[in-house]
DNA sequence: GCAATATGGTTAATCGTTTCGTTTGAACGA
DNA sequence: TCGTTCAAACGAAACGATTAACCATATTGC
């Protein structure tokens, strides 16, 4: 492994010289770039990022840390993190909390000891204890759920209008009875789009009996448990609204198994789209969140909040951004079997 | 930000007690230790990482490079490399390049400039020729596919025998014609799933005659296009075994659009399993690659690489890790439509 | 012709750790 | 009372880059 020292004596040249070139900095002769240029080439010498980031106190790394990689909402996302991250000469070191508040925080502690740039967070646990020290240690910006009471940087999408918009669909269609798998309570996302599907219904004076209303956690499992209580209900709904993808596929694993064909007997309609959606039956209604641009723009915040941070007590404007959503009505949605068609 | 010297002072002892006392090295008195954890405690101090790294030449990050992080395969793949790199005390930096070569070879300069211990890698490029390169630049251990010739570490799956089990279950089920949606060829994964459906094929004297041999990319869009083709053609395949998840879910739109149902007319076979499949009709027929303990037996090579390697000329045995597929017969294969039934 | 200014290079200190070699001092045996 | 031993703590030199402070030479203005 060779140093800057290495290419500075092959190239009969001062290390700053050398360090020069690299970073064109310095203006530094021809004849000596050549040299240097050389001696680079013929070594295969690529400058230690650690020693450089020791020094400059900057790694040019990212922490991302999100609650499942196997949900394509975040690796979508990571798509938009990760080339706006290496638009600007940074690299992103992705962890997975796997929606356990402790590995969150274990890993929050790895990635302050790394010494990385700056976070992305879409945080696990109900973290607002935490969130001060945070903040302290490293820019920040929250992605998609935020905690409660928070004020800073995020990025997120507007959950309120977009629920209210699904569950005029389900009623414009002609549904009277009407469920929501609603997720985490205890974060943004899973509390606001109970908010704007319960607004809506109230709107249209529709009630949300308590046996409608099922909490689930953004898992698949309890999509599944929660959708199979649902449709054995002694008055099943006719229309469901699942809070995440995941539960999403849950609750239509449960439709299967209890042979209850959609939309024909419910619709189902999803947060959070699919692209391969249109590739089985049904092709779901969902609403689509725009999630490479999620990723890009709160990598372009962040980065810019890293820009601001270092001249200065990072008295940077701490923006929230909310982005809109796409409802897309496919064929998961129709109108409930009992108006205008023959009961079965 | 505080310093090593900060806690040394404050504990009234020197630095190299302190560093002993935090990597336990050193064996330090009772007195003395209790002092630096009061003072490490009061400050909220994590040793710098990147300081560390310099010194003792190790980063204990590992690089993993992958073509598609929105390929649920590789997302499961991620999981099993985190889980076993963190347990060893290590991070990791994923980087995703796409489909392209130009890209991965970026990315891999970038890793080594970083000075990652080590890489895992599933190449997007044929890079026969660098493969030298990389291997003097750092420890590697090739994911999923190799290059060709290449007999360094790996872990792979069985594709050639879970390919001749997928013909056969296709053959079985009285399947004469018979299509292939293959891989990238260039590639070993590609190249021998062909391979084993080809034997197997032979072996029952079936043919695969060209219009039948559709060469894919392993992306959705080649799935589709070939699908359609296929579908098209004057004699149409009644079975379609396709080479992997995203083209397979090309297929099943092409079919969706042309109105073929399946199994009825025609039967679908796919290589990589989805947990989700089991939500959506038909269920799909396909095999299960161990994707989980793949990233985890890899991590675990070259973790173990990594060790050896610090002390010697990297002699350690190259091990190349083959692991068994799964077939998993669900709805989407059956009998030919004419066989043993009336003529649509 | 000479001070002032550019230009293009060098030297050496530094970032925050680890670690080698050394010092300190308590315990012990004779 | 002295060596001798040994454990425990210390001081300072690295690791490989960057960069401030300098220096030498050439160019320019007056």
């Amino acid at each position: 492994m060779y140093t800057i020292r290495d290419i500075a004596r092959l190239a009969n040249v001062s290390t700053a010289t050398v360090s020069g070139v690299i970073n064109g900095k310095k203006t530094v002769g021809e004849e000596f770039k050549r040299r240097v240029l050389n001696a680079m080439e013929a070594l295969d010498y690529h400058p230690d990022q650690v020693a450089r980031s020791l020094k400059v106190r900057k790694t040019f790394t990212l922490g991302m840390l999100i609650p499942d990689v196997t949900n394509p909402f975040f690796t979508d996302v990571m798509r938009g993190v990760e080339d706006e991250a290496r638009k600007g000469g940074y690299s992103v070191i992705f962890c997975n909390s796997n929606e356990d508040p402790e590995l969150e925080s274990q890993y929050l502690s790895t990635l302050f000891a790394r010494r990385v740039d700056g976070v992305l967070l879409s945080p696990a646990g109900a973290l607002a204890a935490e969130e001060r020290l945070l903040r302290k240690r490293f820019p920040l910006v929250f992605l998609d759920r935020v905690p409660l009471g928070y004020t800073g940087a995020a990025v997120v999408t507007d959950n309120v209008g977009a629920s209210r918009e699904a569950a005029r669909h389900l009623i414009t269609l002609g549904h009277k009875r009407i469920a929501i798998i609603a997720g985490r309570l205890d974060m943004s996302n899973g509390a606001e789009r109970l908010e704007g599907f319960r607004q809506e219904l109230l709107e249209a004076t529709l009630p949300l009996p308590d046996e409608y209303l099922k909490r689930g956690d953004f898992k698949l499992e309890s999509g599944y448990e929660n959708g199979l209580e649902l449709m054995r209900l002694p008055s099943p709904p006719t229309a469901v609204f699942s809070c995440n993808n995941k539960m999403t596929l849950g609750l239509m694993r449960a439709l299967g198994e209890l042979r209850i064909p959609c939309p024909e007997r419910v619709s189902v309609l999803g947060f959070d789209d699919f692209d391969w959606t249109s590739s089985f039956t049904p092709h779901l209604t969902t609403i689509s969140q725009p999630t490479y641009e999620m990723g890009r723009r709160a990598t372009e915040i962040l980065l810019r909040k890293i820009e601001h941070d270092k001249d200065g007590t990072g008295a940077v404007e701490e923006h929230l951004v909310v982005l809109p959503n796409e409802l897309r009505i496919r064929d998961s949605t129709a109108p409930p079997y009992s108006v205008g068609a023959q009961r079965a």
